[in-house]
DNA sequence: GTCTATAATAGGATAGAC
DNA sequence: GTCTATCCTATTATAGAC
């Protein structure tokens, strides 16, 4: 029995990576062996489902992902102004500048987003929670706080819409900037 | 020699809706076909190139269709609180209250991004100018109207980006009531 | 767990009749 | 301009050896 080339964790990450930069309906199997460095028959061997199958363990890895890559900081030491902004330096790296696509947006998009419809929810639950709970321990009503949250999630990922249609960061890199000064209520 | 069955603005539209719904890498040529009603050899007829040629001629129409459909009322007559109120109800129309996704999106975020990056920027642009055209008849300096009309636009392609993730149109409709209240300088 | 080989199908695209 | 029939490749997926 030969031993496994990558742990399965390695494994969810660059398949994440794969649907991120292709989507899924872009995505080939062909594509992801070779991303993954695995055949297609040890694909189907963690994935005996297929495509579908490792997507729905990619995003049910990606809640996880997002906590620990972007909103880790947020329940670090400090005052929530020095949290946020590593909250924004994470988001800054970790896509790229506004090069990077989201790949919630991209699993959203496609043609079986029905299926992703639960995890995708949870994932966006999730961020917009942990915002939210930033601002209200910064004073926010809890309603307001949410409101905010939200607002901030959605601005995050229309630049990278736009950012990724227009071939500029620039929208992006103004969008952290402008979280890092007004998130926070004054 | 039979009859079009449809005039080519009409097979455009279909392919625009088929694209919008299915993204570029998710609607096959069966679809296509079934959605527009034509043969594959009527389709291939009209865009020799296949698929990526419809892509291309959607591309051209886009920002064309954009304008009338969204865009139009900015340059009506009336105040330009009216005529923003005009342009936040086609953008609410046209995106169905949420529920309908952003074709420029679903383009972006294609395999073939690449290829559509000029019509994409395109689009996106006029977009932008139409609305900052607006701002600055409403007396902002061209700078701030035109880096508020950009904000404008994420704001609505993220919301549509959220409302498709969750499955729920409240936020593209929050965004949607927030800018007729507060685009406008006051 | 990984490999090579291959099945089975869906994909995009074309031929030629009408 | 549209049709039916077909081609060819790439695709997802499986079989079976090691």
């Amino acid at each position: 029995m030969p031993a496994a080339l990558l742990p399965r964790s390695e494994i969810i990450a660059r398949l994440s990576e794969t649907f991120r930069r292709q989507g899924y309906d872009g995505a080939s199997m062909a594509e992801i062996a070779k991303a993954t460095g695995l055949g297609k028959s040890s694909l189907y061997h963690y994935f005996p489902g297929g495509k579908s199958e490792m997507a729905a363990a990619v995003l049910a890895d990606l809640a996880e992902s997002l906590d620990t890559a972007i909103l880790a900081p947020l329940r670090g030491p400090g005052t929530p102004a020095r949290r946020l902004g590593r909250m924004i330096d994470a988001l800054d790296a970790f896509y790229d500048g506004g090069r990077k696509a989201c790949l919630l947006e991209r699993m959203a998009a496609s043609v079986e987003r029905a299926t992703f419809a639960r995890p995708l929810q949870t994932a966006f639950g999730r961020w917009i929670d942990a915002v939210a709970a930033l601002l209200r321990e910064a004073g926010m009503s809890p309603a307001a706080a949410r409101a905010r949250a939200e607002e901030s999630v959605i601005r995050i990922e229309g630049a990278l819409v736009l950012s990724g249609g227009t071939g500029s960061t620039e929208l992006f890199e103004r969008v952290l900037a402008s979280l890092r000064r007004d998130l926070l209520p004054r």
